[in-house]
DNA sequence: TATGAATGAGCATTCATTCAT
DNA sequence: CATGAATGAATGCTCATTCAT
C-alpha cells in the first residue's frame, strides 16, 4: 500500500515493491502467483481492518448529525493513514476482468453493505424511507464517495472533501428534525 | 477515443492508436508533443461536442421529472457512441499532474457549471433550496456521475446506472411536488 | 522421469520435480550437486532397468523375423512406461558439454553395444557379413532410432514408428530366407 | 542462424541474437513477433537455399556410388557452413506444438520428399524394389540422417559420420552391381 | 507531411541455487 | 535429513519516442 501511494498504480512495480518492502524482487513471486495476486491480498487486508473499525465506530449511531461527525473522523484516519489513496489507485487502475477488478467489486459491495446498514437505522421511521430504496441510496452514496475521490486524487485538492462535509453536516441538521413516525407495534 | 473504448486506457499505444487510424505511429509526434497531448486534444473534442448537445437539449427545462427523463435520453447517447468509455477510460488512467489530469480536471469544472446552471432553475423557489449550497450539489452530483461510471466499468455491468436513473425520477416525483415560495420581487 | 514426461525438459525444474515427487526443492541439492547430477542419476537408473530386459528378451535370438517382433514389443514396454519420451526429453534438451550429455553419450556407447551383439548372432554366416562392419551397423540402428524418436515427438505421431517395424518386419522375412554359409570350423 | 551455431538453441536469447546481430533487442520484436517466429524464418530461409542446391547436384544422377560420393561432398558443405549445427539446434531445442516444431515438420518432409525422388531413380529396375515401399525407405533415411546428427552434436564426435559414409560406399558397390530388371515396354 | 525502422530503458516473471533453521 | 524463505541474475517482451529518408 505504501508503494501505490508513494509511486502510483503504475509505479508500483515489482521492483518498487521489493525496494519499498526492502527484500528482492523475486520474493513477490514466492508468496504470490501475480503481482495482481499480491495487490488482492493487500487490498482485502487493509479493507478488512477499516471495515472493523467502521462498523465499531458506527455502531448504535441512529441520528444523521453524529453519523456526519463520526463519518468526518473516520475520513480522517482513512487519509492520514494513506488507506485511501491507495485504495484510489487500485480503482483507477485495475483493468476490468482481472481478479483485482473482482476484488474491488466485492470490497464495494461490502461498503455498500455497510452504508446500508447506517442508512437503515437513519430512516426508521421516517416519512421520507417510502420514497428511497435503500440498497440503491446505499450504492449511490457508494458511487459518490468514490467520485469524490477520484477528483480530489485527480486535482491533488482536499476542499472538496471538507466542502461535502460541511454540506451533509448541514443537511443532517435537517434531516434529524424530521421526526419519527409511530410504529405500527403497541 | 475509439481505441480507448476496444483497448483501454494501457493498451493505447501508439502503435494501437496509428492502427486504429490507418496511419504510421511516427505521425502521432508529428502533430502532438506527446502521447498526453493526443489524449488532452481528443478528450477536448469529444467534450465540447458534448457539452453543447447538453446544454441545447436541457435548455428551458425547470421542472425535475422531465430534467430526469432528459438526462437519461443523453446519457444513453454517451454511452452508445463510446463517449462514457473513453472518458472513463481517460479519468481512470490519467496520472495526477499530468496536463491530461489538468484538462480532465478542467472538464470537470465544466460538467460542474452545467450542472449548477440546471440545478439552480429546478431550485428556484423551493423551500430546500436555502439549505443548499449550489456548487456544492453540483460537484456533488458530477462526483456521484463519475463514481457510478468507475464502478459500471470496473463491474462491467450497467443496471447500476438504471437504478439509479429509476431512483432519480422517483424521487423527481416527489421534488416537483413541493410548491415554489414566492418570490419578494413584486 | 515422471517430471520429464509431464513438463519436458525445460519444465522440468527444481521446483517442478520437488512437486512432482511431493518434497521441498531443497532436498534436491542435499543428495544431488546440481540438476545435471540429478538428470544423469534418473537416466542411469532407467537406462539400467531396460538395458537389462532387452538382454534378457532377446536372449537366444538369432533369426531376424522374431527379432523384429520381440524389439516391437520391447519398443511398446518403452512406449507405455514413459522411458521413451524421458529419455528424448534429455537427448534433445543436454547442452553438450555437460556431465548429462557425456552421461547420455556413454548409454547411447551401451546400446550400441546391445545391437551389436544381437547384429553379430543375426548375421553370422551370411553372406552380406563380409560387407558390413558391425558396429557402424549397430551405431546406424541406435542413431536411426534416436531420429525416428526425434521426429515422433516433435510431429506427436506415432505412426511413423510402426511403419518402420512394419518394413522392417519385411525385410525381415528375405533376410531369413539368405542361407547361412557353411562355416570353416570342420 | 550463427548465434544458435555459437551459442546453442537455449543461449539464443533474443539479446545474443541482437548482440549477433549488431542491433537492438527491440527491433526483433518489430520485425517478428516472436522468437519462435524469427527461428521459424531463419529456419525456411536456409532450408530453402541447401533443398535447392541438393536437387541441383543431384539431378540426373541414377548410380548409388555417385550419389554416395555427391552426398558425402553436400554434407561437407553443410557442415563447414554452420547449416547443420543451427538446424541441429532447433530439432533439439524445439518444443512439440509450437510453430517451430511445425515448420520443423514440415522441413522433415521435404528432406522426405528429395530423398524419396532420389532412391526412386536408385531402385528403378532392381529385384529389391518391390520389397521396400519408398516413401518408408526415404523417411527411415532421413531419421537416421537426423539421430546421427543429433549423436554426433552429443558427442562433439564428427568421425561417426565419416564412418557412415564409408560404409555406404562399400555397399553402394554393392548395390550397383545388382543388375536392372529390364522394363515391360518393349 | 508521412513513413517505417530502430532504440533502449523498463517490466513481469522464472529459476537454479543458497542457507538459516 | 528436510524445509521454506530468499536471492539475483537472466529472459521474453513492450512501448514511447526518435530520426533519416
Amino acid at each position: 500500500m505504501a508503494c501505490l501511494v508513494e509511486h502510483g498504480y503504475r509505479g508500483t512495480t515489482a521492483r518498487a515493491i521489493a525496494q519499498t518492502g526492502g527484500f528482492a524482487p523475486g520474493v513477490i513471486y514466492y508468496h504470490f502467483s501475480d503481482l495482481d495476486d499480491l495487490l488482492v491480498a493487500a487490498l482485502a487486508h487493509t479493507c478488512e481492518a477499516r471495515a472493523t473499525r467502521y462498523r465499531t465506530v458506527l455502531a448504535g449511531v441512529d441520528r444523521a448529525v453524529p453519523a456526519v461527525d463520526l463519518l468526518r473522523g473516520l475520513y480522517q484516519e482513512d487519509s492520514d493513514s494513506g488507506h485511501i489513496a491507495a485504495v484510489q489507485e487500485l480503482y483507477a487502475g485495475a483493468r476490468p476482468g482481472t481478479p483485482l477488478a473482482a476484488r474491488l467489486a466485492l470490497e464495494t459491495r461490502r461498503r455498500e453493505q455497510l452504508a446500508e446498514e447506517l442508512l437503515v437505522v437513519l430512516l426508521r421511521g421516517k416519512p421520507l424511507a417510502s420514497a428511497v430504496r435503500v440498497p440503491v441510496l446505499a450504492g449511490a452514496a457508494v458511487a459518490f464517495y468514490l467520485g469524490t475521490e477520484t477528483l480530489a486524487h485527480l486535482e491533488s485538492d482536499t476542499s472538496r472533501v471538507t466542502q461535502f462535509f460541511d454540506q451533509a453536516a448541514r443537511l443532517a441538521v435537517l434531516f434529524d428534525r424530521i421526526p419519527r413516525l409511530r410504529s405500527r407495534a403497541p
